[in-house]
DNA sequence: TGCTAATTTCATTTTTTTTTGAAAAGTTTG
DNA sequence: CAAACTTTTCAAAAAAAAATGAAATTAGCA
């Protein structure tokens, strides 16, 4: 059992600060997974969050208990979508890695990144459905065509609306 | 080889109306694999949303291939989201989807019943953040005091952006 | 240039999620 | 109310996603 004594103080410290850096992680794997990344590119922007000076990958690894594998990729994903950038440390050939913490450029680039292009090859399946409507009695066309307007609406809507919506964040 | 002749009027429409129902269902499975729903639900609402007339499971079932346990349960999903309902019809005592196809409320359905929850519980475990914050010195406590500052303004936002983006979707 | 540390890649393993299939439960009707 | 039909549930199988670990590559330094 570790001693709480005011008498070690430092002891103390480091104990508080692991205990925000598991609330910390716990919180963004949890945001992470609503948006569809896996546990360890949370897990590594979490323990970065909170960080006060930028972490090597081996720190990374080391801390969170993950393989450098997954360290690697998740940082990886971490860097295109500009949630982490790299700072240079004297003296150290190793990379340090540092959390973005503005939100809404974060959220502005996985809209652009990682939504808007499933919005753009929405509208080309649309188009192929029109070429595939089926030719028949004026009320069923009809009925198809309002579907596919709806569709169309759909991403039209989409597609102005969710790079907007990054604007809308005041933060 | 299907014969494609003007004299069998009938069968070409059928195959039309097969080669619209494909594209629909890609294009379903690929809309909600984005939402984090499984094939199957996108499969089933893909099929209902160009059938001119509600579907029993069992019709479901034998179009897409799938098992009647597929289908049950992504029924019951699609029925939560409030994207299908069942129609009466006379004669048949077997349920007949669906699809509801007014996508603003779709949209509002899913922010309230898919995302809300995770912005309460996100609030909840940024409180215990802040009872977790290490005490030390002032320049170390100011971090921190930012770090949380900005957790607390991303879920704020979050919670009041999210609930009226449905009203935006002007489709 | 050669040596070493740091990082990436990727085949394999592990974990998680989804689907299946069959039994259980629920419904309607003769 | 019992027989037939429909739907749900859930343990097990299959499929998909993520993590591992070791080999390959890259980059910094002497």
């Amino acid at each position: 059992m570790p001693q709480l004594s005011p008498i070690n103080g430092k002891q103390f410290i480091q104990e508080t600060e692991q205990a925000i850096e598991i609330e910390s992680i716990d919180f963004f794997v949890r945001m992470m997974s609503i948006l569809g990344m896996p546990r360890s590119v949370g897990e590594i922007y979490g323990l970065l969050y909170f960080s006060a000076v930028p972490l090597p990958m081996d720190q990374i690894v080391s801390r969170l208990g993950i393989s450098i594998g997954s360290a690697s990729q998740g940082l990886k994903t971490l860097r295109s979508l500009k949630a982490v950038r790299t700072s240079y440390v004297a003296g150290d050939r190793r990379d340090h890695y540092l959390a973005e913490t503005e939100f809404r450029r974060l959220f502005s680039n996985f809209i652009k990144e990682e939504i808007m292009p499933h919005m753009e090859s929405a509208k080309e399946r649309i188009a192929k459905m029109e070429e595939a409507l089926p030719v028949q009695d004026e009320k069923s066309a009809e009925f198809y065509e309002i579907r596919i307007e709806k569709l169309k609406r759909l991403t039209r809507a989409g597609g102005r609306l969710l790079p907007a919506l990054a604007g809308l964040l005041k933060l």
